[in-house]
DNA sequence: CAGTATCCTTTCCGATACTG
DNA sequence: CAGTATCGGAAAGGATACTG
């Protein structure tokens, strides 16, 4: 159970520091620019790094690269070479990767649903201003 | 199930891209290095300006400032000053920010119930390195 | 207290050229 | 095809000093 929910707040620990160190971490690393949309090309299937790099729409070959590199090093995905005439490198999501996919649709989904909200309330503030 | 498309994709949109593109958009948003930390933070109830510093963990005044203006731009959090002597500023979460602790909880719930298997990962990956 | 203004360092990231 | 190497501009972000 994760509690951290403040409506007990324990007296000595403000909410567990090494555990919200632990998933402030975890989401730094994954809170840039690309991963998330890798992630999510990938849940619909393995792909090749091109074709990977058509999907998530325009990223540089540096960028899908070294993103591809971390995701690996978390274990969500794996890279598979086939020794082919011009070679072919192949990427897939792992079972962990794919199990991550869960909460990653849960945010994507509240999001679009709650778009027309979210859309309102920036308008809002832009007359406010 | 989450099913995220791609199971059928349709012909002309690969996965509706302005759907994904707004997604992503939004995802840009709350990708920074403070935004879900600070909403977490608040979701243990309002907090004035010094206080919420102390809690989100050694952030630069800069900083902070401006990713809370980004989660009032977006609805998130409202901003109420009480003209003391010496001022005093609560913020706390919107019904709207309140409601997106839910999904962000989901992945932090996540991060903490996998955190072996991303460890496991990542020493793995170190050693085959 | 709750910022703003300024400076300055660090990191991000795209463009380009080259390689097995 | 699937990268790596290098460069340079842009942006992020911290430190410090100052203000109502």
């Amino acid at each position: 159970m994760v509690d951290q929910e403040g409506t007990s707040p324990k007296p000595g620990a403000r909410v567990d520091t090494s555990t919200c160190e632990y998933i402030g971490d975890m989401l730094a690393r994954i809170s840039d620019k690309w991963t998330l949309l890798v992630v999510r090309s990938l849940g619909r299937g393995p792909l090749r790094f091109s074709a990977l790099r058509r999907e998530v729409g325009e990223v540089s070959k540096k960028m899908l690269t070294s993103t591809l590199r971390e995701l690996e090093e978390n274990g969500f995905v794996t890279r598979t070479v086939i020794p082919t005439r011009p070679p072919q490198v192949e990427y897939a999501l792992t079972d962990l990767g794919h199990d991550f996919l869960t909460p990653v649709q849960g945010i994507a989904e509240w999001v679009v649903k709650n778009s027309t909200r979210i859309d309102a309330a920036r308008a809002s503030y832009a007359g406010r201003v």
